[in-house]
DNA sequence: AGATTCACG
DNA sequence: ACGTACGTGAATCTT
């Protein structure tokens, strides 16, 4: 006799999501539902070698019973956030498995099952319904078995009439009456009140039916439950009805529609490993291990080769000539010589144009080809599509060309569908979304590649609602970066290296007397001896701990200052020797002709920020004097010039009460106030004038907190102050701020839903800790999540203002050189200072309106050090 | 490669 | 009873 396997795909995937720890891929998509049900279902395969299977969804926008009973399902919970995403992924699984699936506008999977086996038994075949579901249980014949899950999802009991009549005395039909009688509270179905399982079977037992009851309620022993009876009957009819399983479905199925086929290993592979299901690729390896690639049909998973043509030297001409009036997108590689990018120099590029390929190298080719390649770069009208454009810019940069016409950059679109991405390769971006692509023989193959996943790339852009934040922000902002990255920042070596030598002095001395105090010589540097040092030899109280040894850090030592003199002597000895060691000398190494030229990454920061690498030219100190001195060393490139910087005022605190729309919070910016001094006149209770010092001190650190996740420890450690002053402040605070606690706890509950949170210019950043099982992981994730929306939107508007700005002062003798989170670095000529101040603290404060001011504050100066504030005429 | 420390917003 | 403020990069020591 044939056999079919019916699955109950929402019932299972059900079980599977709440039997099972929440396993996520490396991005934080939720993943444990395929790994249960995939799991079951090779188990399944294997014990039960089925002739057909099928696996049922429910499609329930409308559902027939809906009409039958307002309530029915009226109370269901919400499908839980980290379960509704992985039916998608389940059924994409599935297709690719070739494994049938079945869903019908309006109808539950319950009712699919029963119309299937239906049909199923009457073409004589051997039916078994894998579900959690007991509903099930009703549809059990001579023919069909049914199999529920027993705790966890791949152990199940198999349930035939026998197996039903030991169980609970009933004939399958009877279930749905057992149903009528006790109801069902995860489908609402309402039942009679008092009326549980035991009672209803004995009911069942003695009368049969739920009609066979009300008929005979008189006899019905038990003075309350007759009475419900009596009361809830027609309740006890609809509920019977409810439970029914509808067979009546308006579909006919041939069984040509579900027969078992066995998809080919390799053909499946991509999409399993597209969602980190490694276990569940082992089973799958185990089970596909003979089969014969050969035979394998062409799988679309993989990615196809376009053939590449060779061009002489009057083709190339004709074909570049081609390319500008068609206008054809296309995809380019480049490959180059240098160390990073100052000097850089392109090799060879990989072109990829309509399903041809083409490879251009520089050593084989003319001047005059050369020429008419850099034209084509720089032609606007030509659509241009690159894994990296930065780069390219500076290569094209290097030449005397332009890079116009950008029109994808799949680093960027990358980065902003995954922010936590490291990889960007061209390789990296292929593997995406053909994870067993191989290395790249030729840049001809790997423009070719990138070529083929570019519409990928554009349709996960599209479905997460980024086009403008790639198109319109990141790709423009891309080739800013590079223009501020050419330009580079002038540093005198010389003076560098002056401060330098004065600290080393210093340096010198303060080693002696460590050695002096601590009776012996040791590595400063190394917090394993100084801990020895410090804790064991010389007896000081240690406080902290690491994970290896004793803490040595700032915040430990500060407090034990007034215990030893060595101390002292250590911190200064530490915050010298960082100005030397990661600034003085940090810089030299990285200064070219009396120019530094940093790396701004577009594609690292989980938040939408930039970094600056190479150096990092976002931390040159300021907190300290000592430090801030080495700003000195920062000059203008043009003699005469002078340093011009604009920082957006409390822009996080401002974001923070655009979103929560906060009276209090909203109508202080509104007025112009100083923030924290109106904040500590709230959490204290007192009027603006009544602050002391300590007390803005106080509510600065709580406006500084809140904006990463408040908590009573940090404040109470920032402000070292006990945890029961921290906790008051916290309190006051948000009984005054009561919108932006509304707001945070809306963030967050959002997030939990969602699993990730969005910034106002819609940057996506997924927060898998949210959903982990350890406690101080799940905080961490509300913390992300209430940090992120804040300082990406600052990030996303920082960013806006840095395209205005860049275009504003084209006419101008100026350039833009740094940006520092939220604060911009010009160089500008005397002559055209008041303008170019204007243009940008116009274009910052207006980049984006919100619905309180944004302020700018404009300094200038003859270096970074000397920066007077400077005031727009008008 | 990972941990520690510290510079910045 | 836990173990925490958010986001980075560089230098250095240790394994």
């Amino acid at each position: 006799m044939p056999r079919m396997v019916i699955l109950d795909g929402n019932s299972l995937a059900n079980r599977a999501f709440y039997a099972l720890p929440p396993l996520t891929t490396a991005d934080g998509r939720p993943t444990n539902v395929l790994h249960g049900f995939l799991t079951m279902l090779f188990k399944l395969e294997q014990e039960q070698q089925p002739d057909y299977w099928v696996v049922a969804f429910d499609k329930t926008k409308a559902t027939v019973r809906i009409e039958q009973y307002a309530g029915y399902k009226a109370q269901r919970k919400e499908t839980p956030e980290g379960l509704r995403p992985q039916f998608d992924y389940l059924k994409e699984i599935l297709t690719e498995m070739d494994v049938p699936i079945l869903e019908l506008a309006g109808y539950e999977a319950d009712d699919l099952i029963a119309a299937i086996t239906k049909q199923a038994e009457a073409q004589g075949m051997e039916i078994q319904i894998y579900t959690g579901d007991k509903d099930a249980l009703q549809l059990i014949s001579p023919k069909t078995n049914v199999y529920l899950t027993k705790k966890g999802i791949s152990e199940v009991e198999r349930y035939d009439e026998t197996a039903l009549w030991e169980r609970y005395q009933l004939r399958p039909l009877q279930i749905i009456d057992l149903k009528g009688l006790m109801g069902d509270t995860s489908d609402n179905i309402p039942g009679v009140p008092g009326i549980g399982e035991k009672t209803a079977l004995k009911l069942l037992w003695e009368f049969g039916s739920v009609e066979d009851v009300l008929a005979n309620v008189e006899k019905v022993s038990g003075k309350k439950v007759q009475g419900n009876l009596k009361e809830y009957a027609d309740q006890a009819i609809l509920s019977k009805k409810l439970a029914t399983m509808l067979t009546e479905v308006p579909l006919e199925f041939s069984s040509q529609d579900f027969v078992f086929r066995r998809a080919q290993g390799v053909k499946v592979l991509p999409v399993l490993q597209k969602y980190d299901l490694k276990n569940v690729t082992r089973l799958w390896l185990e089970r596909h291990k003979d089969d014969d690639e050969r035979v394998t049909e062409p799988s679309e998973s993989a990615l196809g080769k376009w053939p590449q043509r060779q061009l002489s030297e009057e083709e190339w001409l004709a074909q570049i000539k081609e390319w500008e009036t068609q206008k054809n997108p296309i995809t380019l590689t480049c490959r180059y010589e240098g160390t990073g990018l100052q000097g850089g120099r392109w090799l060879e590029w990989g072109v990829a144009v309509q399903g041809e390929t083409f490879s251009l190298t520089r050593a084989e080719v003319s001047e005059k080809v050369c020429q008419a390649w850099l034209d084509l770069m720089g032609n606007e009208q030509v659509p241009k599509t690159f894994a990296d454009s930065k780069t390219v810019a500076l290569l094209l940069a290097n030449d005397g060309a332009e890079l116009k016409g950008l029109s994808l950059d799949l680093s960027l679109a990358s980065y902003l569908i995954q922010s936590s991405r490291t990889k960007f390769a061209p390789l990296d971006l292929v593997k995406e979304y053909f994870p067993n692509q191989e290395a790249f023989e030729s840049a001809a193959d790997e423009a070719g590649g990138l070529a083929q996943v570019a519409p990928r790339f554009e349709e996960d852009i599209h479905s997460l609602g980024l086009p403008s934040l790639l198109h319109d922000l990141e790709e423009p902002l891309s080739l800013v970066l590079a223009q501020m990255e050419r330009q580079g920042i002038a540093v005198d070596s010389e003076q560098l290296i002056a401060f330098g030598e004065g600290i080393s002095h210093t340096l010198k001395e303060l080693e002696q007397d460590i050695y002096g105090l601590a009776e012996e010589t040791f590595n400063i540097n190394s917090p394993k001896q100084l801990g020895t040092v410090l804790f064991e030899k010389l007896g000081l109280p240690a406080a902290k701990k690491t994970k290896t040894g004793y803490s040595t850090d700032a915040e430990t030592l500060e407090d034990l200052r007034s215990v030893h003199p060595i101390v002292a002597k250590i911190l200064d000895y530490r915050q010298l020797n960082k100005l030397i060691s990661t600034y003085v000398n940090g810089l030299l190494a990285q200064a070219k002709e009396g120019r530094i030229h940093t790396t701004f990454q577009q594609t690292v920061t989980a938040t939408g920020r930039l970094s600056s690498t190479e150096p990092n030219l976002q931390n040159i100190p300021i907190r300290l004097e000592q430090g801030r001195q080495l700003r000195k060393v920062f000059h203008p490139t043009e003699p005469g010039w002078v340093l011009l910087s604009a920082d957006y005022s409390q822009i996080e605190l401002r974001i923070l009460a655009h979103y929560s729309q906060d009276p209090l919070l909203c109508e202080s910016f509104a007025l112009g106030q100083d923030v924290h001094t109106r904040t500590a006149a709230e959490v204290f209770g007192i009027s603006l004038d009544e602050v002391t010092p300590d007390m803005r001190r106080s509510a600065k650190a709580v406006n500084f907190g809140l904006v990463y996740g408040l908590t009573e420890f940090g404040l109470s450690r920032d402000l070292g102050i006990p945890r029961k002053e921290a906790k008051f402040y916290v309190e006051q605070y948000f009984k005054r701020y009561s919108g932006v606690k509304r707001y945070l706890e809306g963030v967050v509950t959002q997030a939990k839903q969602d699993g990730q949170v969005r910034t106002l210019l819609n940057r996506l950043r997924r927060i898998p800790e949210l959903m982990h099982s350890n406690r101080v992981q799940r905080q961490f994730g509300e913390r992300i999540a209430m940090n992120t929306p804040v300082q990406g939107t600052a990030a996303d508007i920082m960013k806006l203002a840095m395209l205005k700005v860049a275009e504003g002062i084209k006419p101008y003798k100026a350039d833009m050189l740094l940006q520092v989170h939220d604060e911009l670095l010009l160089q500008v000529a005397p002559e055209d200072l008041e303008s170019v101040a204007c243009v940008l603290k116009e274009n910052m404060e207006k980049a984006y309106s919100l619905s309180v001011p944004m302020t700018v504050e404009c300094k200038v100066g003859p270096n970074w050090y000397d920066m007077k504030p400077f005031h727009l005429k008008q």
